[in-house]
DNA sequence: CCGTATCCATTGTGATACTG
DNA sequence: CAGTATCACAATGGATACGG
């Protein structure tokens, strides 16, 4: 159920007709949100997935259990302090578990919530597109990066 | 709709078909990249993805051509010089091609590729998860904040 | 109309060292 | 082991004004 806050987008229909002629979804793009919304559905996902690590935790987690050394060095050695943040924030929003098991030494467990497990599809699908076309990517920036450089010759 | 998820990912249960059809996808997340390689695919879609506009920009320019002014009211009011630079990088990658008409005053459309089309179902996908569970994402974000403060109190 | 130029606040990210 | 504390820095993002 979406009910998305609308602010600006729908209210300033100064162009021409959006979402007339294109009606061909129930739901346009332009109902999809405002970036101004903290609370824009998309925005709120995008703003936790597309920081630097929570994708690459997300997918260590997603095969198994891990504690926080473990998925330290299973997303490539980022600073504890960076990994700390990043497991709070998925903690605070219902992705991710942390389990401390009292024992000395210390021992602490993450795991993706269903919530979190459910997740993964959609980062599949998008690191999917991304592994198939990259290489397109790539390649359109090494021309459009040479064609400028070929321009100021 | 959408209809996403050809499950490429999370068909990795265990070991078991690491048959020819996902041979790209048969590869486990833990090969999937290093989020300090630039060319990590996921990385370098994350990067273009997750950033504030370019979402929006590509949800309004899936159902037409658009103009600047027209593409700056679409998504809401962002600044002139953080539209172009999400248009920049969007034509870099190859996603969007960038047609000036010799005219006065100038024309200028904006339109995706058909890379930058196909870049529209993955972000279906997580648009669409957003809609359904961002609800679930703020529960837990509220109870998690409130529980902070009970803590302290 | 379609941008660029300038300045600035905020945030994200990281290295390093230290502690219960 | 599992973090915290501190400092520093680059990258975003935005407001405003101006130019071709």
């Amino acid at each position: 159920m979406v009910t998305v806050a609308r602010t600006s987008l729908s209210d300033r229909s100064d162009l021409t007709d959006l979402s007339d002629s294109s009606a061909r979804s129930a739901r346009s793009w332009a109902d999809r949100g405002d970036a101004f919304d903290p609370d824009c559905p998309t925005r709120v996902v995008l703003d936790r997935v597309g920081d630097k690590w929570t994708a690459l935790v997300i997918g260590a987690l997603s095969e198994q259990v891990l504690r926080f050394t473990e998925l330290r060095a299973a997303v490539g050695g980022v600073a504890p302090k960076v990994l700390t943040q990043t497991l709070r924030a998925l903690e605070r929003d219902g992705l991710v578990t942390r389990t401390v098991h009292a024992q000395v030494p210390p021992r602490v467990d993450y795991e993706l919530t269903d919530l979190g497990r459910s997740l993964i599809v959609p980062i599949a699908a998008l690191t999917d597109w991304a592994e198939t076309h990259v290489g397109e990517i790539l390649a359109a920036r090494e021309r459009s990066d040479s064609a400028v450089s070929a321009g100021s010759m």
